[in-house]
DNA sequence: ATGGCTGTTATCCG
DNA sequence: CCGGATAACAGCCA
């Protein structure tokens, strides 16, 4: 579930469900999860820690706990990131662990389960992935100037561009090409290229794009149990009966030979930096 | 069924 | 520095 707007609809969804919740017991199923930490080290710092708050930075999940040492009160931080098919949720302990249980925290009657099909994903006290972000896309701090300085000397296509979370921290394969789609520019322009109208309106698009799929996936109703239905994946829209997130906010992503929603004509595949871009091109031109 | 595709990112090259 | 290719991994689909 991966880009901004389904992390932060997780965010919202575990943040009231773990905040206050004591772990007892960490258990590291998949070791490479949790690197460069060793499984002694995230079960001696988390074992006896209190979640305080979680939040989300770019498409991680940062969570705040803390443990009181001797007579001192400790911060401790943890960063997760869901890779390509990284869940986590909340499941009753007498429930059996899925199959790709990467770590798992031992809150009591309920574990905090993190799952991973791939293992792409992220569990760990190591912050520093943090340092490498650029400003967060809804924030006060992304600019037009910001976005303008951060293209203007990139020889790159605008799409493997904005997917750097160093220039936009939080979109991704998806995000991108419908953020382009909204501000008609054709994906394959270098960045440095782009006209000032043109980057004013990728600003905007991308704002646009990110808030609209953040209500979207707040107002669905989601499983967030583990079952796979309607649990947080929601811009596939799977199991809603046809009618589902992709059907009716996804403009171009996915939709290759579908026609344009807004010329008619049909939507276009290539690749680029090894990664499938959608666009019109009828649409998004110079 | 074999191979190509998948929501990510770090790293290694030229 | 920049940018492209590859690797990490498992499953799904044609």
């Amino acid at each position: 579930m991966p880009e901004l707007p389904e992390v932060e609809v997780l965010v919202r969804h575990l943040a009231p469900l773990l905040t206050g919740r004591t772990v007892r017991g960490v258990s590291v199923q998949r070791k490479r999860v949790i690197r460069p930490d060793t499984r002694q080290r995230l079960a001696r710092t988390l074992v006896g820690a209190r979640f305080v708050a979680v939040e989300r930075r770019a498409k991680f999940l940062v969570f705040q706990l803390q443990r009181m040492r001797g007579r001192r009160r400790e911060s401790i931080r943890l960063l997760g990131h869901l890779g390509m098919t990284g869940r986590m949720y909340l499941l009753p302990s007498a429930v059996p662990l899925p199959r790709h249980a990467a770590v798992t925290l031992d809150l009591g009657r309920t574990r905090f389960v993190y799952e991973d099909r791939r293992y792409f994903g992220r569990f760990t006290t190591d912050l520093s992935a943090l340092d490498r972000l650029g400003e967060e896309p809804l924030s006060e701090e992304f600019t037009v100037e910001r976005l303008a300085e951060r293209l203007k000397r990139s020889s790159r296509s605008i799409k493997v561009r904005i997917m750097d979370q160093a220039v936009v921290a939080g979109i991704g394969n998806i995000y991108a090409s419908e953020a382009l789609f909204r501000a008609g520019i054709p994906p394959r322009k270098p960045a440095r290229q782009l006209t000032r109208p043109q980057v004013n309106r990728l600003h905007a698009a991308i704002r646009v794009v990110l808030r609209e799929a953040i209500d979207r996936g707040s107002t669905i109703p989601l499983d967030f149990d583990g079952t796979g239905r309607r649990d947080g994946l929601f811009y596939h829209g799977v199991a809603e009966g046809g009618s589902g997130y992709q059907q009716e906010c996804l403009l171009v992503y996915d939709r290759e030979g579908d026609p344009c929603t807004s010329c008619g004509r049909a939507i276009k595949r290539i690749v680029q930096a090894a990664r499938s871009t959608y666009y019109c091109a009828a649409c998004q031109r110079n």
